[in-house]
DNA sequence: TTCTGTGAATAGGTTCACAGCT
DNA sequence: AGCTGTGAACCTATTCACAGAA
């Protein structure tokens, strides 16, 4: 297969949201033009972003929303859930623990660790919060699918080579830094003061 | 002058961090291929984003550190800090507010709304929430320049329309919708299971 | 007639390659 | 010799436009 845009797999997550909304409303078919004007793009990309992977609509109708919907579900690797583990106990990995989003959207987290001794132990969400330390051979046991780095700058290389060690291939960091990882392993990293620094730039700018 | 790319005001943020690091460790200038390799790019990819705002380097020599830091800041608008508005009080509303970076960075929090009465007037971070019912008054009052929204999806975009009423043109938004605004108002999202999303694609496609 | 699927055209961003300072 | 600045070439993503199925 082709090798398929970031920009493409994220509309492709963003029409599948769509379309769970129009299934819970009961709609039938949807048409690109639908789908583009809620996803804020137009109907021909919409069109072609599928196209990709195939052609699942009716010429004169539009597409199917539950079996579109679950194609694109299919596509993104969402029909099953995913165990994900957390390292990073903090202010932000808390609220990614707490956070609905992930769980709704098949997101388990699994495992949460942490470095500090003051905070390994205690119950979290749940979850007893373990020891940095045993990140590698705990992983091996059981493994996960993908990890969310939710530590300091200066922890996050560290940590990522151990969970890349312990065989792990997909990463969201949230840690202000570049990762380096093997090219087999993906990483995501949003960075939240960089977001800000491009709407300063788009403030100072106007 | 040109339109800038997304792209290029990131790679700008990011240049501008490698800078601030060679600057504390008293380096004096820097080449395009030392920045390319810190920020993961080309040396010809720094020098065509530096090319858009002027010629700041010397040829055969690199770059001035402390001159191209402060000469990216003022493209970036980072000269100022930045009066912000965080707009929910949950869990994600309370890790942004402690979130270091953002106040390292110059984008100073302020102000703290929720609309949950039980959490209204709670002290927060040495910050009093407010009632979102007073968002436009106060903001009338007391102007800012960037309103983070962690609300509830739900609740998003009523919120928007009233930083947009209050005459707010930047806003980072952490809650997963999308958000219409005027087009002289710029949104960025964060959308976080977005991100597991496209995770999910690249480890079913290997 | 309506709306999809898709080659072709366009636009935009990245890389190349080299002339020109220092 | 070393490294910048930049037009040109290249490549990738988006948009256009239309043939074809319902």
């Amino acid at each position: 297969m082709r090798r398929i845009s970031d920009s493409t797999v994220r509309r492709l997550a963003a029409y599948l949201r769509f379309l769970e909304h129009a299934e819970a409303e009961g709609r039938v078919t949807i048409s690109s033009g639908e789908l583009a004007r809620l996803g804020g793009t137009t109907s021909a990309q919409v069109r072609k972003d599928l196209s990709f992977f195939g052609s699942f609509g009716k010429r004169g109708l539009g597409y199917s929303v539950p079996a579109l919907a679950s194609k694109i579900g299919e596509i993104l690797g969402l029909q099953r859930a995913h165990r994900v583990v957390l390292v990073g106990a903090g202010n932000m990995g808390g609220a990614l623990a707490q956070y609905r989003g992930f769980h709704q959207r098949g997101f388990h987290i699994s495992m949460i660790f942490d470095q500090d001794p003051k905070k390994v132990g205690v119950r979290w969400n749940g979850l007893q919060v373990r020891d940095v330390r045993q990140l590698e051979s705990d992983l091996r046991k059981d493994p996960i699918d993908i990890a969310i780095v939710a530590t300091p700058a200066e922890a996050a290389q560290q940590v990522v080579d151990k969970l890349v060690q312990a065989g792990v291939k997909a990463i969201l960091n949230f840690a202000p830094v570049r990762l380096s990882v093997p090219p087999d392993v993906e990483v995501k990293t949003v960075n939240m003061a960089l977001e800000l620094e491009t709407l300063s730039y788009a403030l100072a700018n106007r």
